[in-house]
DNA sequence: CGATTAAGCGGACATGTGTCCGGTTGCCTT
DNA sequence: AAGGCAACCGGACACATGTCCGCTTAATCG
């Protein structure tokens, strides 16, 4: 990669970090220019909008894939996946900062870099559930990221917390062996 | 209302009709072209995209909304509310057309006038299943419509009914009395 | 060190959603 | 029947995302 090409990816992401965190609903334009580059120099580092957040938040995707290794090693399977949602939800409820992020890293539609780590990580945690007889056998990791998609998603009033608690309860319970 | 308002209004309504069956991508603008009016003529009278979509498969919602008592008629509740489930699903499959009326529908923010109605269908199912003892009490219909949001807006590739499918068995494994 | 070249740059552009406002016109009153 | 007014009309506008392409410039090589 070329020198400026390094630098302008460099000052865009620094200038993306701090502009998303006054407001997450920063435009890609105001960035690219508060950068000094055109939109097209933004849109070739970063092809989405999504793409940028992923990688604003880099840093706290990979925490959150790491996490799950770290969960296992001092809970029981199921209650390690259950933890590991937790942290899930807590990046969601960054509302459109990680919690964007977040939605990119775990859509398999998009080429997301993050996704297949993602996965491995539930898998990790599932995997050792069902060894161990606590986690029913027949789901896998891209399902389950289907299904808790409402934890980046909610728009729940109020009692957010307690009604995602309440929910989570909800889908590990759909996950014991039945 | 003035007679030209409905005129418009109705003349609207059928060409987005036809133009989203067509493509269901189809953007306001060429709509209200095609419908002879102005871009603003379109938003007073359907003051968002999803506004448009809901209006114009405000039947198919409907529909839905009158299967939860024929269903409860015909199966025990916890089975009524699984089948209801296999109907949002269906609708939700036909993505960005009945899809995007559905979500519009079941969301909590917008003033979604079918919001209402959708949690009434689906409290009426949970309720009797609490009476019969086969779904569990502590679970209200708001929250189920967040957790089942997948059914409309899932991106697996080819395998999507089985998945869905199996998902639901979850989500209604989880439903149960523990 | 100068020429070549391909990567990189940046802003104009295409298209989309949603807002606004001056002109128009249907409806009610007298 | 005529007039006033409130509601309606429609397109210009603001602002967003994402694409494209002619110009620039960093890296390389003789």
């Amino acid at each position: 990669m070329r020198a400026d090409a390094e630098q302008n990816r460099e000052r865009i992401l620094e200038v993306a970090r701090t502009a998303l965190k006054a407001s997450s609903a920063a435009s890609l334009q105001s960035i690219a220019k508060a950068a000094g580059v055109g939109q097209g120099t933004l849109y070739r580092h970063f092809p989405s909008r999504e793409a940028l957040l992923l990688a604003v938040y880099r840093h706290d995707v990979q925490e959150l894939i790491d996490a799950a290794p770290a969960l296992l090693a001092e809970h029981p399977p199921a209650e390690a996946l259950r933890r590991w949602f937790g942290r899930l939800a807590a990046y969601g409820r960054i509302k459109h900062g990680v919690g964007e992020a977040v939605e990119a890293a775990t859509r398999a539609d998009l080429s997301g870099e993050y996704y297949e780590p993602t996965c491995a990580a539930i898998t990790l945690l599932l995997d050792a559930g069902k060894r161990a007889g606590t986690l029913r056998p027949d789901v896998d990791a891209e399902e389950i990221l289907q299904l808790v998609g409402f934890l980046w998603r909610s728009d729940f009033g109020k009692d957010r917390e307690a009604r995602t608690a309440h929910l989570l309860t909800l889908v590990m319970d759909g996950l014991k062996p039945q």
